[in-house]
DNA sequence: GTATTGGTTTACATTTTTTAAAACCATAAA
DNA sequence: TTTATGGTTTTAAAAAATGTAAACCAATAC
């Protein structure tokens, strides 16, 4: 499964720090913001699953970020703060956010109020499908298929599928397509990719021969269309 | 608008009153338990919008009645204690509660905080009958039937198809579902979900070994059609 | 106390997927 | 025609994941 996203926006360098090395620990993915314009561009573009969110920053106050971006952003938004008022608690709540902590935070606490958080996002509905003619990919329900028919992938021809049909129309380069799928360090393994292109075309394709879909640049790579 | 009912279950008679008169002035509908066993009682014959919910309690802790009622009720549970322990508070949140506050308490962070949980309440029973040909689940009634027959399934089969059901079509990821259905922590435990996907397998599919309805996604997880 | 029920664990058989190697094919350059 | 290059197919072996039966254990009902 994928990673969750976290977006931490603090202007402190060590809080961020900190925050980084304790999250990625945990195996999250993290993106770091320095002011609050900032973290609603990262916000817009990486759409987190949960906003860590200063309510003091130099350029924009917390509570202003939460009122502007409420109108979009529907993820959790936890406000982290040393301000320990009533009246920032409740208004930060009424103004949309998840959960409020103060600091300095405990660290098992924090993990699982993210947890709990992240845990009550509203799923994403909005279904991410690609169609290319007789080839349906919903991304969403990891489901593919072919003339209407669910088509049964194993991981790696699945991952090749998506990689390819996401950036259809374009050439990848092998050693680009063994590091996405394989890792870093297989550009040895040039073979598998071979196999595993015959495999999905054996699958995918009306004429395996003669492919419509997954198309060969001799000596660059593989095309989606 | 109907008021909202608030559920308060503490031993101590002085809490229940200020909670009373408290949530009372704020126009929510209360009901009080003096102990946890009283409180499951209630929480089943009133379905509250929001347990307030005393950790310690004579008869039964506060974290066995989290997974006692986890099981079936959905909205809302805020943990109120005077331990401050972070272990309690992660096991709270762990087993399923919505927010942990500790005594003695501000009114107006707890009302805010009452508020935002309330308002994260998973609207109930909109498709609650769900059918696949010759399965139907009633999940309003926690009924299954397969060919209008009544099944028997145990607590932990029941929670597994609902999930199943409720996401039909889309595969869930074994670590997703054994969240779900285990709690957070359970990735270990992957060994439960194939069992418990072998019993129902038995019970809902007229040929177990080659099944129709709960479809296997290897190294992924389970998709239900 | 005994029986029953449901959840947990263990052990092992079975299946699926991945890796690896080799054989084979097609095409174009020498 | 031969050779080099890249691509495809087949097969075998290894590794990983899945399924199933049965033992075990705790809680509850009788």
């Amino acid at each position: 499964m994928n990673k969750e996203t976290i977006l931490v926006i603090d202007d402190e360098p060590q809080i961020r720090k900190l925050l980084e090395i304790t999250l990625e620990s945990h195996n999250y993915k993290v993106v770091l913001a320095e002011t609050g314009q900032l973290g609603i561009t990262l916000m817009a573009s990486h759409n987190p699953d949960l906003v860590l969110l200063d309510i003091e920053l130099p350029d924009k106050s917390g509570q202003e970020i939460l009122k502007e971006v409420r109108q979009w952003y529907t993820n959790a938004i936890m406000i982290l703060s040393v301000i320990n008022s009533e009246n920032d608690i409740v208004n930060a709540l009424d103004n949309g956010a998840t959960d409020y902590l103060t600091k300095p935070f405990r660290t098992a606490e924090l993990l699982a109020r993210i947890r709990n958080a992240i845990k009550r996002n509203i799923p994403n509905t909005i279904d991410s499908i690609l169609v290319f003619e007789d080839i349906e990919i919903d991304a969403n329900a990891r489901v593919v298929k072919l003339n209407h028919e669910i088509l049964k992938l194993t991981t790696t021809e699945y991952n090749l599928l998506i990689l390819l049909a996401q950036n259809y129309g374009r050439v990848l380069t092998q050693p680009y397509i063994l590091n996405q799928i394989w890792g870093v360090g297989s550009q040895a393994e040039a073979q598998y990719l071979r196999v595993f292109i015959g495999t999905l075309r054996k699958k995918i394709e009306a004429n395996p021969t003669n492919p419509k879909h997954i198309i060969t640049e001799s000596r660059i790579g593989y095309r989606f269309q």
